[in-house]
DNA sequence: TTTTTTGCAAATCGTTTGCACGCTG
DNA sequence: CAGCGTGCAAACGATTTGCAAAAAA
């Protein structure tokens, strides 16, 4: 919830994880891929391409959409970043800050995301996965529903209306 | 509109459903309405809406895109359909034939989709929640790999590319 | 008749791309 | 210097919308 707008300080950890990636791929740390990469690292939370372009715009870095747009790509396949859409049409990005894997909850009422961690969950989906002989590359799990604050608050048919409207 | 010719036959129970549905909301039961319930329950497995159209195209009935992402719409509103998108950027349907509420695996070799249901998987869904105070009104989960035919004829950088421009 | 629905085409939204120029290795 | 990267603006694909004409209640 915390906007920090001072003390860039993106981990070092991160940018020789991103140098050693594009090196693996013979390209090239430029400016905007710092730029970039710092300011993802500044987000606590999830956030969408068009928040972190307005918000290099913000501080004085002007760069293009399309940048950002081809930036944000390369970091997910570097794994410095993860995508996801939370029911949204459009994508949402957050830190890959460890390894820490998770699932998401999300409230239809305030958009408040709860991030979640089960590992019976996970141990299931793989047992799932062997009784298909299916091999698990990947998944996503998003649960929606009402925070304790929106509980009761919220229009029935609003609700509604937003589940029928979920991208997921 | 155009009238279809050949054996339509949608089960009596979703036009039903649909007509219900419609009545509590005064609205109207169109030729168009009854037309795209009939292509929506033809298909067997999932389809988008883009297919949709030109399936009622080619049997003759020319309802307009426009109409048929309106109707799907309602039909998702009236729960005579399910709208998923398998991780694909646009939105994927399949008919709720019962109320048989089902998870998917993805295969990213050919995009074959296995449904499944697990309840024990559903029970810890519920448990997450609960922890959590949060009130469960949807969710979904959505397993990508490799099915069996696929294992091992896929190459691996293509499928690490799928999956980071997944829209999940 | 009254109200809802339709088709059309234009508009939107998020995202991608071709190209000429700029920068990194 | 050879490529890779960038900005720009135009292109894109999926979906939505305003409006006048058409159909249902």
């Amino acid at each position: 919830m915390t906007q920090l707008l001072e003390a860039p300080k993106t981990s070092p950890a991160e940018v020789t994880r991103l140098e050693s990636f594009l090196r693996a791929k013979n390209l090239k740390l430029t400016g905007e891929r710092r730029i970039i990469l710092d300011a993802i690292f500044r987000h606590e939370s999830h956030f969408d391409a068009e928040t972190l372009h307005a918000d290099l715009k913000e501080a004085g870095s002007d760069v293009s959409r399309a940048t950002v747009y081809r930036t944000l790509d390369l970091m997910v396949q570097a794994g410095l970043v993860r995508k996801n859409s939370l029911g949204s049409s459009h994508a949402n990005y957050e830190a890959a800050r460890n390894d820490d894997h998770h699932d998401h909850l999300i409230c239809l009422g305030c958009n408040h995301v709860i991030e979640f961690f089960q590992p019976a969950l996970e141990a299931m989906q793989e047992q799932v996965c062997q009784s298909h002989h299916f091999q698990l590359v990947h998944h996503s799990l998003q649960i929606f529903g009402l925070c304790p604050n929106c509980q009761g608050k919220a229009d029935e048919s609003v609700i509604r209306n937003r589940v029928a409207q979920l991208h997921t």
